[in-house]
DNA sequence: GTTTAAAATTTAAACGTTTAAATCTATATA
DNA sequence: TATATAGATTTAAACGTTTAAATTTTAAAC
């Protein structure tokens, strides 16, 4: 890599010092230095086709003016999704992104954020992953500004952008009920975190017979979702009052589940109504359109950046916690 | 944001020089120092919770150990799937990853370069926009790392990893000969980016009937699919002659025609024929399975980080152009 | 008890910026 | 003409590291 040319070498063309160098390209008014050099300076400035340095810059300032984004998988559309529209709107805001993936892992999300406070980031987007409070609660103790999107911990004072989880995944099953569902079953993660307890919450909350709620909720593990979701539906679906609609906690956990359906043919909605938590491409083309709730993935994400920008900006401790609403859109699958 | 500890600090607090202290935390061999002074340095940085400061690093060496990923779209899950890989695969080399997202717009991909090149990226992965050459030109004048992912321009002497794209669409169409088809239509980008014009190359190559070719090849353009895809289906399957397969040339534009199928009712097989280049979550729910161009993007996105960190550990005038191998996925919708 | 060499430690400069403070240069004022 | 004042420019320190070179300390050799 070529030596980039630096303020001293613009300086040193035009006979001046390097302070009257970064006075007139640092500052927008033309503070102090007359017209005739400045006008000097930026004409060898653009010659050499200088680009200031942003890592002595935020050596000297201690701003980065880099964000670290934190998500279970880039990978994964929701994140992907998430990821894009963080982009975007950190770049109106002058900011970098740095992401980095977690695979819900505690370990891994701590690690990250290691490293990415080495790299000195401004701040944090993070979808915490299970058991990862104390990551968190060191951030507040080292008054790292940072935003939890998608999850967040409800026991810890944090700024946070979510959904009301336990409203949507009532409202979901609800219309289930109002379609004579009588026995939904719901396929869900297994883990502590609070936005999977909320759906699971909503869910018992819309169901008002009380009996076999316990086997009408199947917990699969993140890391095994092939395997565990086709067993989970086989229990659902046997025994000898089989569920007529399922309730998917996750696009990811609905995607695998109706590749099931489909490989034992069972037919939506005939044989069974679904309704599934996020949308996917993928539900385009299943043969039954699909009920779904739907995220505001763009403002949650634009939330996330803009109260992120603030808290770096002006560090306050009061937190931001943000609900926005989900919708629930409608289709055949759920009847 | 708290101010975080320093080498100044630990030294201050061990009674010894600033020196002494880089010397013992930033060499793995005790080199010089005493095993009494080094082992209370140790103990007071574990103490302080000392963290090296990564730009101050960066200024001192001139690297960054970062790189700068720029692709089209981070959302779109082909290169969701490329970033997450890469990130992984950049951890294990030491370094993070910026991305970028240039919405194939040369104008944004210039953007991108300046604004990564200002933060000391150590270099970068690019899959390059149309009318991008001169950025190429002017990063490889400079010096600067970088390789180029999915395309490339082959006017331009740079490192690359690739797949053979008119091999990959030669085989393709070749299976639609095979299978009896007669008039097989194909539609790609507006574009002059070589990989679309070679994926072009190879469905015309496979053709063997030269008449109506020109009608046969509908391009649309990158920023109003929506629209254009249906239309381009719509003047293959109207006139005297309509085609009995479409050869997609890229997920997206497979997921866009696939659905106006749906919309049409027109029936997979049985009305067209369809094999698409790439692979996309949402084929998996398509009532007719469909064959599709693999490509072993894994493979592709660990190799471009290879070459990317000798690039950038020993630069070289010499350059690797690299070519995976593609899969024809046969299933039942090109029969 | 010197001398000498080796070992341990410190000094100082550098990376590329910013910026307060100091200095120098005009110009206006008396 | 001397002086104050504003304007223009430079000096120097700082951000947190690394590292060559200089210095100091320790220990061995005589």
């Amino acid at each position: 890599m070529q030596k980039r040319v630096s303020l001293k070498d613009i300086a040193k063309k035009a006979g001046v010092s390097i302070a009257t160098v970064s006075y007139v390209l640092s500052k927008q008014k033309n503070s102090g230095v007359s017209e005739e050099v400045s006008d000097k300076i930026r004409k060898i400035a653009k010659e050499l086709n200088y680009r200031p340095n942003q890592i002595a810059k935020s050596l000297q300032s201690g701003k980065s003016h880099t964000i670290g984004l934190i998500v279970a998988d880039i990978s994964n559309p929701f994140f992907a999704q998430i990821a894009r529209i963080v982009e975007d709107e950190a770049k109106k805001n002058g900011y970098t992104v740095i992401f980095g993936s977690s695979d819900e892992k505690a370990s891994k999300s701590g690690d990250l954020i290691k490293f990415l406070l080495n790299r000195q980031v401004d701040g944090f987007i993070i979808a915490p992953s299970e058991a990862s409070e104390n990551q968190l609660q060191q951030l507040k103790e080292q008054k790292v500004p940072f935003v939890l999107i998608d999850r967040y911990f409800p026991e810890i004072e944090t700024n946070f952008v979510a959904i009301d989880n336990q409203k949507a995944a009532f409202e979901a099953v609800s219309r289930l009920k109002a379609n004579g569902k009588e026995r939904i079953g719901m396929i869900a993660y297994d883990t502590k975190l609070h936005h999977m307890k909320e759906r699971v919450k909503g869910y018992r909350d819309a169901l008002t017979s009380e009996k076999y709620q316990d086997q009408l909720l199947q917990e699969v593990e993140f890391s095994k979702i092939k395997e565990d979701v086709p067993k989970a539906i086989d229990k659902l679906l046997s025994g000898e009052y089989p569920v007529d609609a399922i309730f998917f906690a996750t696009n990811t956990l609905g995607v695998t589940g109706l590749k099931y359906f489909n490989e034992q043919n069972i037919n939506v909605p005939d044989d069974i109504a679904v309704i599934v938590f996020d949308e996917s491409e993928a539900f385009d083309f299943f043969y039954c359109p699909l009920t779904f709730v739907q995220q505001p993935l763009s403002d949650l994400a634009k939330k996330a950046v803009n109260v992120l920008a603030e808290q770096i900006n002006k560090p306050t401790d009061k937190v931001s916690k943000i609900y926005l609403n989900t919708k629930l859109v409608i289709k055949k699958s759920c009847s």
